[in-house]
DNA sequence: TCTTGTTAGATTGTCGACAATCTGCTTGTC
DNA sequence: GACAAGCAGATTGTCGACAATCTAACAAGA
């Protein structure tokens, strides 16, 4: 008997369709920080009735990028510099974690997934597409927490995924400068492809160190002025 | 001007008590592991309309602790000996960090709460109520969590709290077993009122050890003999 | 006997309408 | 002019009914 091995149907539900585009939307920046998230408004628009709406609203409050407040309304969180502290330094941790745990597991099949995220990246940059590069980058590093073969550790880092990914997309939209020519991730997959793994916990460290720096100096920024949302 | 300091207003919505109905119902074991959760039945015994139900069930499917499944239903998640591997080996690296960080903010709030937490482990232990002892054991050691100023790390310890829960409530409830008499958290408060951090570190992390290594014995035994959901 | 097609029942997904609540403006009073 | 009460509009929360889908039992054919 030939081996088929398909891939699960697709969800054919509506509230999985709206949550897959609000979370888009969010994630892209489309929805700024603490902007309220009309339902009628937004039922119209998709051609879908609240009930549905409201489910996926509901899931994406739980996800962590939305938040509710009963008779008042749902709005897209906002963003204070300590939040992003909060991630970074919690992301540290996890990532040593992770490698840790991903390291010995480490085969072939890793390698080539590793160079084929690494490849979407350098994709994604020539093509000048900041949105997918923050994607793809994030799909690069989220490949040792799918290795690491922990459930929990892998649906903690989806999550916090979710707000990296709004981080860096409202940095990249603020600045609004041509996407960084050189390849800042050679390093890493070079060191996760070696022997030394105390080394590539370093470098992962040093790295997200760097990215989050900026992230944080922007934030702070910020706070300033704060400014108010839609 | 006198000090108000008020607690904010309870929910006022259905969904948020149906959302508390239904987390203490899994948690208490009351919702076997793999069980179905039908809509109609359950709508008619809150004498709630199935809409409010149906977004809390989503949020408990963030949450973690059901599933579902496109027009075949919502569950109770089961629970295999790997997830409890997986939440424990998690968790030894997270209380690590929890005690790091919140190790330099302890001040006398936090031995004044950490009593009081204590105490109430020790009244339900004598009250010989499980599940509440589960409950407070769970709130003490959840402090340093609090404490730890990281609105991520506290977040994540308060979604693995649930399932925590849940599995020891699980294996309770399969034990049927009286409470232990002696109390087991006193050197861990002992260890988190005095001077040595790495003690209190090692003891947090051989602590757990013991409960878990119970729980493991225990799912994967079950995992022999697998047993339906209702 | 095994497989395939059909059908009835139950359950989930979605819709449109109504009720409860909030917000801002207007009005009246001092 | 300041302030409280009350009203109108908009928005969220909830409801009951309908549509889409799944499951299991049954029948028909090879």
């Amino acid at each position: 008997m030939a081996k088929a091995d398909f891939s699960p149907i697709a969800d054919t539900t509506r509230r999985a369709e709206i949550v897959a585009l609000l979370r888009r939307a969010i994630l892209t920046g489309q929805l700024a920080p603490g902007q309220k998230l009309n339902e009628l408004r937004i039922s119209e628009q998709m051609r879908v009735s609240r009930a549905p709406l409201r489910e996926a609203m509901r899931e994406l409050v739980q996800e962590g990028i939305l938040t509710s407040i009963p008779y008042a309304g749902t709005f897209v969180i906002e963003v204070t510099a300590k939040d992003i502290d909060d991630a970074y330094s919690f992301n540290k941790v996890m990532d040593e974690l992770a490698i840790e745990r991903a390291w010995p597991l480490r085969d072939q099949r890793f390698f080539d997934e590793l160079d084929r995220r690494h490849e979407a990246v350098k994709q994604a940059t020539r093509a000048l597409d900041t949105t997918r590069q923050i994607e793809t980058a994030l799909q690069l590093h989220g490949l040792i927490y799918e290795w690491a073969d922990n459930s929990v550790l892998l649906e903690t880092w989806q999550r916090l995924t979710s707000r990296l990914q709004m981080y860096f997309a409202l940095h990249q939209h603020a600045r609004n400068e041509p996407v960084p020519a050189e390849d800042v991730h050679e390093t890493y997959v070079r060191l996760l492809k070696g022997k030394d793994m105390r080394a590539a916990q370093r470098h992962a460290r040093e790295h997200i160190n760097l990215d989050f720096e900026e992230l944080l100096a922007y934030a702070r920024g910020l706070e300033q002025r704060p400014s108010r949302g839609a």
